[in-house]
DNA sequence: AAATGTGAAGAGGTTCACAGCG
DNA sequence: CGCTGTGAACCTCTTCACATTT
């Protein structure tokens, strides 16, 4: 979090009570899509808690969705159709993004099937490598570019996100590229604080955090 | 205010006030890591807090050390070589770790590649597959099995964590199944939550969730 | 009666301010 | 002096309890 300089008190600017975690929105939302699949048409709290299942709380998901506005019915629960509409416009889910992926070797190529194939929302829109022997070829429509004419190619593609999966040694040189290149957002995959602008909103997967989270709990 | 003015249930006060965030030790865990590779010896927490960058306070720092135990020299700084130790300790990171991969797609595959080649501290040790056409084959040594004898071959090969690179569908199946064969810790790529015994150790990469994050910041 | 919506209490985690010690 | 170590203040988020509405 940017946090303020002062050190006084009369910093907090507070205002709005904004308490809200996105993950946890996300969650909502896949349940409450898994819950129209199945044919739901009104949900509650409590259906919607043990849908997700883990430690979520029916008194979390409402706390959580009040913010939002009061659109549920009591005594009934919530209309699946108006909650998933409104969880999408809050998530930005409710339009399509392109997505450029620098770095297509085995990862950033895995990462591009998986979206690709498995997320209607999300569409690789733009792909650049180094390896002159990928450099030129298409993978299913999308050619692949060469990293240096990243300037070049990507201000015209109009891709708001982009996603990093190059050396830990080249991250931040590519980001700051992507930055000027009219990118807003990043997925970061190389295990490296990237240091942007605050407005760029970043969110570095680090595998190996990951699993030394894993092993705390082993050790 | 004074002390806890209890009118609830149960009082769960004192004890130890374990408030740490093993995300963050590994953060530091790198940093010093770094910083012995550069040649210091001896590391305040103000410089550890600017090698890490982004919002780490040198004040965090030292409160989340001081659970550790008190090994720093004041007026002077930590000694790395301790320090490091230390984290190491901490994190389960002073030993080695044998890791079972389940689905050998492309997420599978590029896991694998990246953590053989690019964390001396895990080691890829078993791979499971549903397709035939990739069951008997090696990978860098490791014989990937069928899926289906899992419980058959996993136990001999002492691996105490699992990654999960199959689909949502298969995902919780798979889970149980590792865990009924002695796997302690769980590193789950698949869009879902997996409910299993609460001593089992589970982390979720989800990459639509992460997006959901970045989508909801441009939005 | 059944479920939402919400102020208030409670926990949990972070920052402050300074004591303690090389 | 400089930097660590830490109780206390502070802030943020979660949970409780219950008024509110259909």
């Amino acid at each position: 979090m940017p946090k303020a300089g002062h050190n006084g008190k009369l910093d907090k600017s507070a205002e709005r009570g904004l308490v809200i975690s996105i993950p946890r929105l996300f969650l909502y939302h896949r349940g409450c899509e898994d819950a129209l699949r199945a044919g739901d048409r009104v949900l509650t709290s409590h259906e919607l808690a043990s849908r997700i299942g883990r430690g979520m709380s029916p008194t979390q998901i409402r706390k959580d969705l009040s913010y939002l506005g009061s659109f549920g019915r009591r005594g009934h629960g919530y209309d699946l159709v108006v909650l998933v509409k409104k969880l999408a416009r809050v998530l930005g889910l409710d339009r399509d993004w392109r997505i450029a992926i620098v770095g297509f070797g085995n990862l950033g190529h895995a990462l591009a099937t998986f979206l690709e194939f498995r997320e209607e929302k999300f569409h690789i829109a733009a792909i650049f490598e180094e390896d002159p022997s990928l450099i030129g070829t298409t993978w299913h429509g999308v050619t692949i570019s060469d990293t240096n004419d990243l300037e070049i190619v990507l201000p015209g593609l109009s891709c708001a996100i982009a996603i990093i999966a190059v050396p830990a040694s080249a991250a931040q040189a590519v980001a700051e590229r992507l930055v000027s290149s009219g990118v807003g957002a990043i997925l970061n995959f190389a295990p490296t604080n990237l240091a942007l602008a605050p407005e760029v909103a970043v969110r570095t997967i680090d595998l190996a955090s990951e699993l030394s989270i894993l092993t705390h709990h082993l050790a």
